[in-house]
Parts: structure tokens; C-alpha cells; sequence
DNA sequence: TTGACTCAACATCCTTTGCTACAA
DNA sequence: TTGTAGGTTTCCATGTTGAGTCA
């Protein structure tokens, strides 16, 4: 019986005389040797490269006319090629408004096989869906968003494509996975490994991750194959940015509730024996606290300090003086809690965007912040990524975390090329000798 | 179709010090 | 004496999102 590959809920079966040097594991269920999905094309080129006949049941594909008459830029040249010779694998890390859209899309073209596109956010999903349906004459499918339709070209939620990864992961020769780092998570990274298609594309502006998780999606995905930082484009395809730090200082109470707050915190670790080296062992801690009452109450502190820090009453006076030296600009201020950005909305009279926001409402807001009624806007974390966001000219840092991707993100919220080429501007308020200027630091 | 709700998943959460028991 | 591991089956809090359900 000659070798023989089909689709299984998710795996490889290889039937037949099975050569062993294929990285395939039995399976006690039902006797068959498997691999997940992902393996297909590696299975492909073993076999191939050893001389082996075998049918391959794994895809049955039409070949799809999809032509486009996009003029590449030469930077998403380059990266299209240097992912077409990395045998169709591999990620590409451009900063936000790089036009990656525009080079998945080319990829789609030159390959003509059926695509699925995976995003995180059902924004994202209708944006690529419309996208697709203006370049490409073929209909478009959709899973998620309150919809569960297949078609050769789809678009689809991480959600939705982990839900349904196991019966349509033979559906598709090529696979787009945009903003691909949420691959790393627990869950999501099975929606690569359970998907058949050879050809697979991510895009990202920010690969690494803190966890190192980055690593599992050069297993799924491949590695980085091209790389642009928000630098190499500023200035030509991307507006010139300033940032500008100010420090403000804690009020007297602040400074001795932060002190007794992060003291707590610090002498816990004195007598804990934790280390502290590297982000595990706050893990750690968080792991003891579920037992240990002085874990607990140390981590409470912690929480403690930083709500002071990051809330200050002077980050509220140093706005106040920033929305007036900028009356005439396009203004976002981002924050980390959505307390602060109610108190400020209140107080500036700003319209607010936070995770409460209903669609409707975040719409409405959005809307008339494209067409000038509003000028500025405060928001939390919503507008980090995922959402398109209409342009401004200066970004306010209020608060946030030491993540480097939320960072690029906020910045990127800015740098759309300005009809006058006038610069960016993104400002960082931070509370002086706190721990927050080592979060500052740390995310860029 | 919309809105309000629940639930689960994901992301961030961080510091400058050196412990303790055990096996080789 | 020296070098190395220490640990299972997670999870203090806050924020955001998608899926699913129900009215």
C-alpha cells in the first residue's frame, strides 16, 4: 500500500509503510501515526527529498484568480521578497501605518490559493474584509463578528478560527495572521498548529514578547524575515516625532502613602527570598499570595503604589497646562485606569473611551474626532491597537505600563504622515522618584 | 438587529539582594 | 566543599475583548 497523507481534525495521518525519520508520533486510539497540522509542509518536503511515493489527501484546493494593481512601496517590496525566499514563512515587523495591509494582500495575489486572515479584534476583521472585497472579485467569508460563513477568501477572529481550527484547517493553502503576536498566547497558538496551510504570513509591529513566547510563533509561523523600526520610515513614509519627558512631583500625602505603600512592598522581598531578576518570580509572588497572607498584603501595596503614582494630582495640573499650550492641535491622552479618565473627562470636558464604551457610542466618538467636531479625546487602553484610530498630532502619555508594545502603539497613533510635515509630538508624564520612571524606561 | 449580561481568554503585574537543603 | 535545584493541578488586581445567551 503506497503512503498515503490525509486531514484529521486537526492532524496529519500518514497511512502505510511510513519511512522513520518523518517526525511523526503513534497514536494509541486508534493505531494511526499523526502530526499536527502545522508539520504538513515539512512532512511534504521529507517525503519529497527522500524519494518517497505517496499520495497527498491533505488539500484539495481551487486555484483562485485574485489580481491586484497595487504599486508596492520599495521597503514592502524587499519584505515580500525576503518572505517569498524563506519558502513563504516568516514574519514581518513594521511599525503601524507601514502599509501591511498592502503586502499581505500582494502575497494573497502572487499565491492564489485559498486565504484565511486571522485578527484579534472584530474591528480588525471588518477592516480586512473590506479590503478584500474592494481589490478582489471573489466573495468573502467571515468567522466571527456575529458571523459564521466560509468562503475561499476568509477573514476571521482568533476566537472564532481556534473554535473552528480543527474542521476547516484544510481549507486554506495560505494563512495571514495579523497583529501576530497574540499567537503566543496559551490558547491561540493552537489555531497555527491546527491549520494545514504551508504558506503563512505575520504581521506585527512589535515580535517580541516578555514572556518569550515569541519563540513558539517562529516554531508556527516562522522567524522574522524583515524588519523596519518606526526610525528607518520617520520622516519620509512616517511623520518626523518628538518625546518630550516632564517629571511632576507627588503631593505630601501621595509621597508618604506611596512610601508606606511600596515599603511594605519592598520589605516582603527583604524576607522572601525572592530574587526579583526577572519577571517569573513577580509570578511567584502572585502564586504565594494565593496562600500566604504577608504575600498577599505585599502585593496589595504594590498595587497601591502604583495607583498613586500612575493617578497623581499633578499629571491632572501638567494636562491642563499641555491642552493649552496645544488649543489648536488633534490631541489623544492616554491613561492606565478608567477612573483617571472619567476624572479628567469631567474636568476638561474631553469625550471618553474606555472599556465601558459601548460600540455605538465609541463609534459616534471616533466619527466626529475624524471630522474636527472634537479635537481631543482620553482613553484607557481601548485605542492601543485594533481600533483605526483618526489621526492627531499629539499624543499625552498619562500613565501606562512598561509594555514596549503598548508603547509603540500609542506612539503610532501619531505618526501618519501630516499634510503640512509638520512633526509629532508624544509627551510622558511621570511621577519623579517612583518606580514609574523605571517603567518609562523600560518600554522604549 | 440591538443591547445587556456572563464567561473565558489574554496582558500586565518587577528589583538591585543574595537563602537553604541536598546530592555529588 | 561545591554546585544546583527549589514547585503541584496557578492566578493578588485591573482592563479589554470576543462568544454566547436571552429578551
Amino acid at each position: 500500500m503506497t503512503l498515503r497523507l490525509r486531514f484529521v481534525d486537526g492532524t496529519i495521518i500518514a497511512d502505510g509503510a511510513v519511512p522513520d525519520t518523518l517526525p511523526l508520533t503513534p497514536d494509541d486510539r486508534d493505531r494511526t501515526l499523526r502530526a499536527p497540522a502545522h508539520r504538513y509542509a515539512e512532512l511534504r518536503s521529507a517525503l519529497d527529498s527522500a524519494g518517497v511515493d505517496y499520495e497527498d489527501r491533505v488539500l484539495d484546493l481551487p486555484a483562485l484568480d485574485l489580481t491586484t494593481d497595487y504599486d508596492l512601496r520599495n521597503y514592502q517590496r524587499e519584505a515580500l521578497d525576503a518572505w517569498d525566499a524563506n519558502d513563504r514563512r516568516g514574519v514581518l515587523e513594521l511599525p503601524t501605518g507601514s502599509g501591511k495591509t498592502v503586502i499581505a494582500v500582494a502575497a494573497m495575489a502572487a499565491l492564489g490559493t485559498p486565504t484565511l486572515v486571522v485578527a484579534p479584534t472584530v474591528d480588525l476583521l471588518t477592516q480586512w474584509r473590506r479590503e478584500l472585497e474592494t481589490e478582489f472579485d471573489v466573495p468573502v467569508g467571515q468567522l466571527g463578528g456575529g458571523e459564521q460563513r466560509l468562503e475561499d477568501l476568509t477573514v476571521s477572529t482568533y476566537d472564532s478560527a481556534y473554535l473552528r481550527a480543527d474542521d476547516i484547517g484544510n481549507r486554506f493553502g495560505f494563512v495571514v495572521f495579523d497583529e501576530v503576536h497574540h499567537l503566543g498566547g496559551e490558547g491561540y497558538r493552537d489555531v497555527a498548529r491546527l491549520l494545514a496551510a504551508p504558506a503563512r504570513l505575520g504581521l506585527t509591529a512589535t515580535f517580541e514578547r516578555p514572556d518569550g513566547a515569541h519563540e513558539v510563533i517562529e516554531e508556527l509561523v516562522g522567524p522574522v524575515v524583515y524588519d523596519l523600526a518606526v526610525d528607518d520610515l520617520a520622516g519620509d513614509h512616517l511623520a518626523d516625532y518628538e518625546l518630550r519627558r516632564i517629571e511632576v512631583d507627588l503631593t505630601d500625602a501621595e509621597r508618604s502613602a506611596y512610601e508606606e505603600a511600596q515599603g511594605t512592598f519592598v520589605d516582603y522581598l527583604k524576607t522572601s527570598n525572592l530574587s526579583f531578576s526577572s519577571g517569573s518570580d513577580y509570578q511567584e509572588l502572585v502564586k504565594r499570595s494565593g496562600s500566604d497572607p504577608r504575600a498577599r498584603e505585599a502585593l496589595l501595596a504594590k498595587q497601591e503604589a502604583r495607583e498613586i503614582m500612575m493617578n497623581a494630582d499633578a499629571k491632572v495640573d501638567a494636562l491642563a497646562r499641555l491642552l493649552d499650550r496645544h488649543r489648536d492641535d488633534r490631541v489623544i491622552v492616554f491613561t492606565a485606569h478608567t477612573d483617571l479618565v472619567y476624572r479628567l473627562s469631567e474636568r476638561f470636558l474631553l469625550p471618553a473611551i474606555t472599556g465601558e464604551t459601548g460600540a455605538s457610542e465609541r463609534r459616534a466618538i471616533l466619527d466626529r474626532f475624524r471630522q474636527g467636531t472634537y479635537s481631543r479625546i482620553v482613553t484607557a487602553n481601548v485605542l492601543d491597537e485594533g481600533v483605526d484610530v483618526p489621526d492627531a498630532n499629539v499624543a499625552v502619555v498619562l500613565s501606562g505600563s512598561g509594555s514596549e508594545r503598548e508603547f509603540t502603539q500609542r506612539l503610532g497613533r501619531i505618526l501618519r504622515p501630516k499634510a503640512d510635515g509638520g512633526r509629532a509630538l508624544l509627551y510622558e508624564v511621570v511621577s519623579a522618584e517612583t518606580a514609574e520612571e523605571r517603567v518609562a524606561e523600560r518600554r522604549r
